[in-house]
DNA sequence: CTTCTCACA
DNA sequence: TGTGAGTA
């Protein structure tokens, strides 16, 4: 196949397939006579894959390096190109849900005020532009991937950041009070070991997580769990699902405007009387400067209060805090 | 129709 | 992160 046909079937250029190919993201093999290339269907494959992943807002460097790993791993490559794709529409579809919502908003205020403040419309612009940027960036930025071989081991060693990991899992759990047959989330699940609690317990467990080779482990030792690849800003279901959702070590990962949009999130896929709980490294109030960069426990809370739950904070050593809020009908 | 390079945003 | 023009 010559490069305008590949180029029309995936709906990009000719020249974007060539630039493609100069930044070393694949080489198709050259014709002898007229060094015209030519591509095969593993390579169509593999630019179908590229596509999908820069719409999914990956620079080419990280598509690259995803590449590269999955060669090596030499997986399934339906299955993670589907999984790929359903984050992607998942993201999509949470960007249009937002629009609607910025849309429903305007026409309130027109019906309240007969005008547009101008100041209203550039904050909401404002506010959705950050939106967008916040949930395109969904990468691995802590290169999980290649830390989830040795997770368990570190984790066990419960050092450093991981103080007191095996307490807070429990503690959590006692928190949740898991019912048989409930359906239960873990974000971040890692390689699961929060959600294999639940599973222990009789609970229907979902997992999500940004790191494939995370979900890979997981569905090693918990072959009857569900994961999905996904991130908090975005999770992969569509909502009310969940019971309870629960999160451990996770969530220092996200800044202040993603926390809150995290939040939103987990309402979004929580039932009528579900139940949050959050285990993390925190600091007790926003304003605390020597710890800055952790979540702050407070406005946590504050955000749950505000949002219809019951919320209660229990602290297990300096850092860390678990929070346990339930949704009020 | 394709190749490659140089310039440009 | 690509695009356009010009060339052979």
């Amino acid at each position: 196949m010559n490069i305008k046909e590949a180029a029309d079937r995936l709906g990009i250029t000719p020249r974007a397939i060539r630039f493609y190919e100069k930044k070393g993201l694949l080489s198709p093999a050259k014709q002898e006579s007229n060094r015209y290339r030519s591509f095969s269907d593993q390579d169509i494959w593999r630019l179908q894959t590229i596509v999908s992943l820069r719409e999914a807002g990956m620079s080419l460097s990280d598509i690259k390096l995803a590449l590269e790993k999955w060669e090596v791993d030499g997986m399934g490559e339906l299955q993670y190109y589907l999984e790929l794709q359903r984050s992607i529409l998942m993201s999509e579809w949470l960007q249009l849900r937002q629009i609607l919502d910025m849309t429903d908003r305007m026409i309130g205020l027109l019906k309240d005020e007969r005008g547009l403040p101008i100041e209203h419309i550039f904050g909401l612009a404002a506010a959705s532009k950050r939106l967008r940027e916040q949930r395109g960036n969904w990468q691995d930025r802590w290169n999980f991937n290649r830390l989830a071989p040795t997770h368990d081991e570190r984790v066990a060693a419960g050092s450093g950041n991981y103080a007191d990991y095996a307490e807070a899992l429990e503690k959590i759990v006692r928190l949740v009070v898991p019912a048989k047959g409930e359906r239960g989330l873990d974000i971040g699940t890692g390689t699961g070991n929060l959600a294999g609690k639940f599973l222990e317990r009789g609970c229907v467990m979902s997992g999500v997580d940004q790191s494939r080779e995370m979900l890979r482990l997981c569905q090693t030792k918990h072959p009857g769990m569900e994961t999905r690849l996904g991130n908090f800003l975005a999770l992969p279901y569509l909502r009310e699902q969940f019971d309870f959702v629960v999160s451990s070590f996770a969530f220092h990962h996200l800044s202040g405007d993603q926390q809150r949009l995290a939040l939103e999130e987990m309402d979004r896929v929580l039932k009528p009387s579900g139940r949050v709980a959050i285990a993390d490294l925190m600091v007790p109030a926003a304003d605390d400067e020597a710890h800055a960069g952790f979540p702050s426990a407070s406005s946590l809370v504050r955000w749950f209060l505000e949002h219809g739950y019951t919320a209660e904070l229990r602290r297990l050593n300096e850092r860390l805090h678990i929070l346990y809020a339930r949704k009020e009908e």
